[in-house]
RNA sequence: GCGAGGGUAGCCAAGCGGCCAACGGCGGCGGACUCAAGAUCCGCUCUCGUAGGAGUUCGUGGGUUCGAUUCCCUCCCCUCGCACCA
């Protein structure tokens, strides 16, 4: 046999026409409750790599897979083709970011057409385009009208090279490098558009225990993300300023409270920096709060201890962040290690009130202080030196104070922040507002949208402030002349919603028809990166409930089930351009064809694992192709004609068995457990060719299931093969193959026939012999099926008087007695097995396979007609071997 | 530090209460085919064993159970995410 393989070139070209002419993956508007498959869109850098082909091919297949069953499927493709790279590649190439991403586009378009992935190209959608982001426009000032859009000053992450905010989100590390260009992030305040996804954030948390088709690792991601902690917000009369509120989630650590702090920029240090050169100075110099150490400089002033009503000192503090709680809290040193570290270094007080609980206790004696003058001890544990508190634990603690205390409230507090979705650049949605000296900043009315966006002017800074025309304008409330706002929008807000515009790509009217999103949507599969765990995942969920609550969407959550693909790996590494270890998929689809890539990666891992690329394994999945190839055009050239015996049955069993495997595992996207039971299939069939002149009829039947098990995979040799045996029609059209037995049985059938042929094996072996005559292969008699059954039905102590109890098996005497005290020793583990007729009927088929194996007559004979002394070993899923030599 | 996920034979990797000495692949060994090689096919690959047997294994140490790779606890190690978060 040769590893010659198969002229994939033509092949792959001619379906890739066929299917185009038929218009075979076209979604018409009108069908019902659509399976919804969904990739990620990609951003459009001009090349498909293999993190791409690998993503787009679990899609792929799945979408075929369900049209196989029959479902209707929707399956789009797009392009997030807003961004930062396009500009400058512009300014590299001396073009313009529009032209040089539509010629992206375009390749790439074209390279998907060549990975044969079947998508709806007239639902295509790309953000770049006025057609889409006047939506974004439009989106933005239903927020607004919601009261989900606020500007405001803020702190900024700005990154200098690309000369643009970022959101917290990407910002990546300790040592904080933009996400984009690794260039190490600056601070900066600016005015910046927000989108208040705060408002949503309890909604956002509580609903990812109900997203069970979501991997746990991103619905955890996200919970962290969100990170509420529930906790109480009192207050501490600072002298001179009024009450101060600080949020805790250690009220119950109130007693030990011997010091306040403020953040540097809280309203009460500003002001004092104003009167005090020493605060002043830290303020503006010594704070340094990416810093390790806790740096603070002292006020002067005191706070009330609103429990005790001690006089504590106020420090402004670098630890203290304003956008944590509320930018003040009370220290307490001794069950706080920040807050220990702090007050050891300004020789503050550190009290003990907290003890841990003794591991007796009964639940009211007050037990002895911790020593923390070394430690903070932070456990929860029972109250100390808490006045009528001492003695309580923590929970109950907290839940009293927050009860008593005049100014105490329960609280919780976020580590989300709102979406600053202003960018400096040029290549976004521009915002759709505008400044008028007399009434502020005006969100641009919807009649007037889209804003488009100007010719692109090649300069360092922001190109649309360059556009001095564009930006002249008149304000739409009263008519002054005003002037554009110049920010364009974070790209993630044209993917928070672009999986509801494949729905209906064109509509003029609105972002999308609702009724038909109400319909199709949510995603039933999506599928991408890792990487977008947090914050395009996050945020598509937070526009759909917006849309829910706002637009008329039915649905609350967009994407059903998730799966996170892993990545494609050169020898443990991922690939990058710099390492230099980048796979090509243009040069394997020349070289091999889009199949055998599709299909090497699909069958190298489960599709949510990291896996090594292996030119070898291409190689050998390459040859695979070429040799089914051959083992067909074999077949149809020269038609076999031979008997439908037991071999065949054993065949036709394997055809079931694989069918119902395959099918199992496509439910579950394991593709490459399906890819293997189906190359086991073309194994077996190989060997029936190789050892008899197989049924035609049956020979064809597993080809035919093969070729359509392999084609969600291998689309375009799958339509070849059919072809070649002389199906009609598209077998992307083909209706998915039936297995006529369960899986149970095949099971039971498999672990049969396999746990014979190894006792045989075994017995040839261990007793050394040489050259087998004669097998015999001995179904146990009937009537210990029987007692199996009873056995494992039965719950009596007794098993043995219970099997005696039946005539049947008492007449067997000894044989009885001992069968029964066998099938007590192992009563707790027994399982049923086929019945005798089954076994027989499975292990006449399979005998070939020992045959074969060992070069001798095989009979699979029935209990009847042996000898009692060879029966003593027959069991049900077991049968006796008898081996003469 | 917090959270999540892991640690399985030479390697990769399934299994997640009894059919488990543990699917599958790679590597290695033997055989068939071949002039030969490659490809393909058939076995073997923890230890011992002249009729299908026995023994010791699934990070560590305990526990639950008639029975644990599978469940619970301790500890060690790895990977990922978050982190001066009050």
């Amino acid at each position: 046999m040769s590893d010659a393989g198969y002229d994939h070139a033509t092949v792959e070209r001619r379906w890739q026409a066929a299917w185009d002419d038929a218009d075979v993956y076209r979604t018409p508007d009108d069908v019902d409750e659509p399976t919804y498959v969904l990739g990620m869109y990609p951003y459009p850098s001009g090349k498909l790599h293999m993190g791409h082909v690998r993503n787009y091919t679990i899609t792929d297949a799945y979408a075929r897979y369900r049209r196989m069953r029959g479902d209707d499927v929707l399956h789009p493709m797009g392009w997030d083709a807003f961004g930062l790279p396009a500009e400058n590649a512009a300014k590299d190439r001396d073009t313009n970011p529009r032209d040089w991403t539509f010629d992206c586009i375009e390749t790439m378009r074209d390279q998907m057409d060549a990975m044969g992935f079947g998508y709806d190209w007239e639902r295509e959608v790309t953000t770049c385009t006025p057609e889409y982001y006047r939506w974004n426009q439009w989106l933005f000032s239903r927020f607004h009208d919601e009261g989900l859009v606020e500007r405001r000053d803020a702190d900024v992450n700005w990154c200098p090279e690309c000369e643009t905010v970022l959101a917290d989100e990407q910002v990546e590390g300790e040592a904080e490098l933009c996400w984009r260009c690794d260039t190490p992030v600056e601070q900066r305040e600016l005015e910046q558009w927000f989108l208040k996804i705060t408002e949503y954030a309890d909604e956002l948390l509580e609903a990812i225990d109900d997203l069970e088709g979501w991997p746990n690792s991103v619905r955890q991601m996200q919970r962290n993300w969100i990170g509420r902690q529930y906790g109480t917000e009192l207050e501490f009369a600072v002298e001179g300023h009024g009450s101060v509120r600080a949020f805790t989630t250690r009220v119950d650590t109130i007693f030990g409270a011997t010091f306040f702090a403020l953040a540097p920029d809280h309203p009460i240090s500003e002001k004092l920096a104003e009167e005090d050169d020493e605060i002043r100075r830290f303020v503006e110099h010594e704070a340094d709060p990416d810093g390790d150490e806790p740096n603070g400089v002292a006020t002067g002033l005191t706070a009330t201890n609103p429990v005790t009503g001690d006089e504590i000192p106020v420090y402004v503090a670098d630890f203290v962040l304003s956008d944590v709680g509320t930018g003040a809290l009370m220290a307490v040193p001794g069950h706080d290690e920040r807050d220990h570290a702090f007050a050891t270094k300004h020789d503050l007080d550190i009290v003990p009130v907290i003890a841990p609980e003794p591991g007796d206790w009964d639940g009211e004696t007050i037990p002895d202080a911790p020593d923390v003058s070394e430690e903070a001890f932070t456990d929860d544990g029972v109250l100390v030196n808490s006045e009528e508190y001492s003695g309580l634990d923590s929970e109950t603690a907290r839940e009293r104070l927050t009860e008593d205390v005049e100014s105490a409230e329960h609280a919780a507090q976020y580590q989300l922040r709102d979406w600053g979705i202003s960018r400096q650049r040029y290549w976004g949605t521009p915002i759709p507002v505008v400044h008028c000296d007399d009434c502020g900043p005006v969100v641009v009315p919807e009649e007037e949208l889209p804003v488009e966006l100007p010719a692109f002017i090649n300069t360092t800074g922001n190109p649309l402030d360059a556009a001095e025309e564009w930006k002249r304008t008149s304000c739409p409330e009263c008519g002054a002349t005003a002037t554009r706002e110049t920010d364009t929008m974070d790209t993630f807000v044209d993917s928070s919603w672009y999986f509801l515009r494949y729905v209906s790509p064109a509509l003029e009217e609105a972002p999308f028809d609702v009724d038909r999103a109400n319909d199709w949507m949510p995603v039933d599969q999506y599928v991408g990166g890792i990487e977008h765990a947090v914050m395009h995942l996050l945020y598509s969920r937070f526009f759909t409930k917006v849309l829910a609550d706002h637009e008329g969407l039915e649905h609350r959550e967009p994407f059903t089930n998730l799966l996170a693909q892993g990545m494609v790996q050169l020898e443990g590494e991922k690939m990058s351009k710099s390492k230099g270890n980048v796979v090509s998929p243009q040069r394997i689809v020349e070289e091999y064809g889009a199949d055998t890539a599709r299909l090497f990666m699909m069958q190298a891992a489960q599709p949510e694992r990291d896996f090594d690329w292996s030119e070898e394994g291409v190689r050998s999945t390459y040859a695979f192709l070429g040799r089914l190839k051959e083992l067909v055009d074999d077949f149809v050239r020269d038609e076999p004609a031979g008997e439908n015996d037991a071999v065949a049955a054993y065949v036709d069993a394997e055809i079931d068995a694989t069918i119902d495997i395959a099918t199992a595992e496509y439910d579950d996207l394991t593709f490459n457990t399906a890819l293997r039971e189906t190359q086991d299939l073309v194994r077996t069939l190989r060997q029936y060719a190789d050892y008899a002149e197989p049924h035609a009829e049956t020979f064809e039947r597993g080809l035919w299931a093969v070729v359509r098990l392999l084609s969600p995979v291998a689309p375009h040799v799958a339509e070849e093969l059919a072809d070649a045996l002389g199906y009609d029609g598209f077998v992307v059209d083909a209706d998915w193959p039936e297995a006529k037995i369960d899986r149970d049985a095949v099971e039971k059938r498999r672990k049969l026939v396999e746990n014979t042929r190894e006792d045989v094996r075994q017995i040839v072996d261990v007793a050394g012999i040489d050259d087998p005559q004669d097998i015999d292969v001995v179904v146990a008699p009937e009537w210990k099926y029987d007692a199996l059954e009873i056995a494992i039905e039965s719950d009596a102590d007794n098993l043995i008087g219970e099997l005696m109890q039946e005539s049947h098996i008492r007449e067997q005497g000894d044989a009885a007695a001992s069968y029964g005290q066998d099938l007590q020793a192992e009563r707790e583990a027994l399982s049923m097995t086929l019945g005798p007729g089954e076994e027989h009927a499975a292990l006449e088929s399979a005998a070939w396979l020992i045959e074969r194996e060992f070069d001798a007559p095989v009979s699979v004979v029935r209990a009847d007609e042996v000898d009692e002394s060879v029966l003593k070993n027959a069991e049900p899923g077991r049968p006796a071997i008898e081996i003469e030599d």
